[in-house]
DNA sequence: TGCCTAACCTATTCACAAA
DNA sequence: TTTGTGAATAGGTTAGGCA
């Protein structure tokens, strides 16, 4: 989901419309409050030379005219929409929150509303839905971040009270194992009690293994290491 | 390749209703 | 009067068509 670019923004539960342009020629008519609804066939002629018209002239004006808008040299103040009005732009929203052009008018016809501002409610509902979608991840990524931070709490004192037994045992019981190296040479290994299980196993089920394994990377609790822990972030 | 246009976006302004 | 919400505007970006 990009929201960076209208072109390639795709909501997770809506396909994109397929774009049309039968009626993108009405756009700039539509978007600047004029109606030709009822003489289509003369759109496609007057729109080229209407629209740059329509952008210097109506545009401006309701822009310089600031919070009145002018339609038909009626003024009209900013209403807040119709509740049935709201629930129809709604339900069209549901089915696709993109707009297409055929069904702007559609819907300006049905709703008796400017094209432009069906199209400045879609553009408005969509940054709400956009708001929306933030909070919802932003409370999802907050909860997993919670639910790991308190695992990542519970290792760690379970790492502080593995450390504080392997301490206390190491320094009442000092173990002393001693093999014969392939070499014939005896040699010794310090395990703690904790450790022994796991030591002696490794010393008398992998005594082959261990002149490998100890040449290139020694168990941590080989030799002189056995009292330094891996120390935890 | 550069220009134009349609359509979209975010940020902001402004009007209105409710507290 | 203040504040929250939503309609509308401003300005910018991108993609596609065309000369």
């Amino acid at each position: 989901m990009e929201w960076n670019n209208g072109k390639t923004f795709t909501p997770n539960f809506v396909s994109p419309p397929p774009h049309s342009s039968s009626s993108a020629l009405l756009y700039n008519c539509s978007n600047y409050n004029c109606n030709f609804d009822h003489f289509p066939e003369v759109i496609d002629i007057l729109n080229l030379s209407v629209q740059s018209v329509m952008e210097t002239t109506t545009a401006k004006k309701v822009a310089v005219e600031g919070e009145q808008s002018v339609v038909g040299g009626v003024d009209q103040k900013k209403k807040r929409l119709s509740q049935d009005q709201l629930e129809a732009l709604e339900r069209s929203f549901q089915e696709e929150v993109k707009l297409d052009p055929d069904r702007k008018m559609k819907l300006s016809k049905e709703l008796g509303l400017q094209p432009r501002q069906i199209a400045v409610w879609f553009q408005n509902r969509r940054a709400r839905w956009k708001t929306k979608q933030l909070e919802h991840l932003y409370d999802t990524l907050k909860q997993q971040f919670d639910t790991i931070s308190k695992e990542k709490h519970n290792l760690q004192q379970e790492v502080i009270k593995l450390r504080s037994m392997l301490r206390e045992q190491a320094t009442r019981n000092q173990w002393s194992v001693g093999y014969t190296d392939v070499s014939g040479e005896e040699t010794t290994v310090e395990c703690t009690s904790v450790e022994i299980l796991s030591c002696n196993n490794y010393i008398y089920n992998n005594v082959e293994d261990f002149n490998q394994i100890s040449a290139s990377a020694p168990p941590f609790w080989w030799g002189a290491e056995a009292t330094h822990l891996p120390s935890y972030p």
